[in-house]
DNA sequence: GTAGCTTGTTGAGCGTTGCTCAGCAAGCCG
DNA sequence: CGGCTTGCTGAGCAACGCTCAACAAGCTAC
């Protein structure tokens, strides 16, 4: 096949910028398919029409790209769920509990990926979601007036694990309508931290 | 160096039952300190002081390898769970959450590393965890004497998400005493179900 | 325009890892 | 001793992460 070696793309140069941007969003676009440890550099360099020596360019080994990858990912889920400014903060959980059960509802494999990826293995790729984690339990704990201590703080992040697994599930299966789904997490976390 | 090519062992040959047994026994203890799926086939031959195509004598592939190691430790914590026959049934749950928290105590790093390595990533390991859990929940369900609908199951499987991340974190940090911690658990378990 | 600089980009190639396969040899039977 | 089963090995391949020297696109300066 002599029209291989005569490549289509005449050689496009991009800026640094642009590039990382590039493998970044293939990395998102692939994490849905793929556990995010798993993407193949060939792969990513193959959808990107680059080398893989390029990649190596940008990121200096194949960890440090995918935590790149799994930091968009969680920024992209961190400002879908942050309020609008100016919101009252009674409204605050309230509104990001359904924005959150909106976001999982539309993108539920991508998400449920992520949480995976964050969850499994790797503990840079953990501690990126468990920034995440940490940020919006510090937003709860603030916007629900209540003190910042270490007993709360882990009762919290442990309403975040069953409220991720109830919603993964209730997403899949629906067992009661949405309002119930929000008023149950809505109830179960107004219980816990008040007690 | 003359002495690594004369082999102290002078080639030891077991039975296929026996080195199954080793291999699975070498992962298991490898596991708190690597993801399972980063077991590497070259350091779990040299530990065995086999070589690594004898591994693939017993297992066809990695996967089959790790998942057969997740399997193990899964049945680990499944006995040291299960109550004891002739345990009343109001007692069981109360008594498995209470070896529950021990075992996390206990084992909390090989723990931590196992549900981890469950979460993440591989669906194949994913699923042996899956397999635990759907055992867990039945047997909470039958013994509370509640019925089975898909509506409880679910808001036992988030519960044990909860339980997990909650046993984990206190076990870092104890933020309220054990039997305190007990009674939470308890408590959220039974306002879940009965509601 | 062309010389020269910056820097995005590549290809060849190395070490490791998962996996295959042909065949050796330990231990048992006749 | 010969032959059989089967635990076991070593050489070697393909895919992968990663390195490095060098090419070339596109800008600026004269």
């Amino acid at each position: 096949m002599t029209a291989s070696s005569r490549p289509e793309h005449p050689r496009l140069r991009r800026t640094a910028g642009d590039r990382r941007a590039q493998l970044v969003q293939i990395g998102l676009e692939l994490l849905p398919t793929t556990p995010v440890q798993e993407l193949t550099i060939d792969e990513v360099a193959r959808q990107a029409g680059i080398s893989r020596s390029l990649l190596f360019h940008y990121f200096a080994n194949k960890r440090e790209y995918y935590t790149a990858v799994t930091r968009a990912a969680a920024d992209l889920m961190w400002e879908h769920l942050m309020p609008s400014p100016g919101t009252p903060p009674e409204e605050q959980v309230e509104g990001m509990l359904d924005r959150y059960v909106g976001w999982v509802e539309t993108f539920r494999e991508t998400h449920l990926a992520f949480v995976r990826g964050a969850a499994g293995g790797d503990p840079w790729v953990a501690e990126v979601y468990q920034e995440t984690r940490d940020r919006l339990v510090e937003v709860a704990l603030t916007t629900l007036g209540l003190p910042d201590d270490a007993l709360r703080r882990q009762l919290v992040l442990a309403w975040l694990a069953f409220a991720e697994e109830l919603v993964g599930q209730w997403a899949a299966e629906p067992t009661m309508t949405r309002p119930e789904l929000l008023a149950l997490l809505r109830d179960v976390l107004a219980r816990l931290t008040t007690r």
